[in-house]
DNA sequence: ACAAAACTGTACTGGCGGTACAGTACTCGC
DNA sequence: GCGAGTACTGTACCGCCAGTACAGTTTTGT
């Protein structure tokens, strides 16, 4: 009973590459069973019709994200105890990544969702938004955690810079790709990085 | 013969709004058809094929996108001569573009384009890679002249902040969307003036 | 060995992209 | 006001794909 998880899982990898190439709607179910080698009947047994299978893919994506961020910034904050320190580590950890992706970043199945709204009903919409919030929360927690240390030099709400850094990982993602510049959305992280930095460090005065 | 102009136009126009709500490859030339009121061999008088469709679209688009940002950073430079103020300047009647969409921004074609690269062939490519180009040849003539005036706060690679602007516009895009908050972007814009002006403002010493 | 799980095979519907081509209405320049 | 494009309409067709239905078969865990 373990070896329908596996096909499960192997449909939904290889959704997800022919989701973030092509769209959902270009994505036909004949490809993805061709390159499964499975049956058209097989497909729908594990997914009763296209959206089942595009809630599995971002339900998926999400959980992966959530592990990798995690399993990062603790890596981070273990590396240095200071909640700034550590941050500008994690973000450093989080561009090489980016930078050890030859071809690029695949792409964020938010943005790819996003940019066909219509194709999804409410449901999706609210997970995707689940996800956002949640790098939200993320960020905003540390970025607190700073701020009580190091006041920042400017008048911002941290709320909003907590977006900034999905906002400069997605927008990276694009202009890397249309750029066909794979390095960088990595730069662009690394720019991130010197405004916390001038942000958050003390003015020499 | 101006009237197959205005038809084509707004064909393109339809077709623009239906393929950033549901992406290319799921927006079908019947749904266009029918809402431009004509039949489909008055459809392919006019486009050849659904990718040709797809060039003339990304042409009128990066077009009017540059006559507007022309115009909006034209308006900001007669506010103001010093470089970065008029910068500043511009970023802020960018930022109220944006906030003066109530329904948000519809989306960026070169986003939705990039997010569905198998679908378009090279030519296709070359001018969203052509459009992310001039966006970034537009700002880093400011920030050179900026910079000359102004010495960064930070090291950093001109070329990088000329692209975040990009960046932080079409990530904000996707954030708005996600996060159903239409204010979200302009937000963003805010912020990003937020860094420039840390990045180029004298410290106090 | 047995039951449930994990499929396969076959057959069909309806929608869409795209092609082909003949015919028609409108409109601009002369 | 007439001829020559321009800007379409109408009809008919092909092949691909999402999705449905359902009966049959193999594989797997216990």
């Amino acid at each position: 009973m373990r070896k329908g998880a596996e096909t499960r899982e192997r449909l939904l990898s290889i959704a997800e590459t022919a989701v973030l190439a092509k769209g959902f709607g270009a994505t036909s179910i004949e490809e993805l069973i061709v390159e499964a080698e499975i049956t058209k009947s097989g497909f729908f047994y594990h997914f009763k019709d296209k959206t089942e299978l595009a809630r599995a893919l971002i339900v998926r994506y999400l959980e992966a994200d959530e592990v990798l961020l995690d399993d990062l910034f603790k890596r981070a904050r273990e590396l240095n105890d200071d909640p700034l320190h550590s941050l500008l580590i994690g973000l450093k950890l989080l561009a090489e990544m980016m930078a050890d992706l030859p071809e690029g970043h695949p792409g964020c199945l938010v943005a790819t969702i996003c940019y066909q709204e219509r194709l999804f009903d409410k449901d999706i919409h609210e997970l995707t938004r689940g996800g956002a919030l949640a790098w939200r929360a993320r960020f905003v927690r540390v970025l607190e955690e700073i701020s009580e240390i190091y006041p920042p030099n400017d008048d911002v709400d941290l709320v909003e810079v907590a977006d900034l850094i999905s906002t400069i990982v997605e927008g990276g993602i694009i202009m890397s790709k249309a750029l066909r510049e794979p390095e960088k959305l990595a730069a662009q992280v690394i720019l991130l990085r010197s405004y916390i930095k001038l942000l958050f460090s003390p003015r020499p005065s």
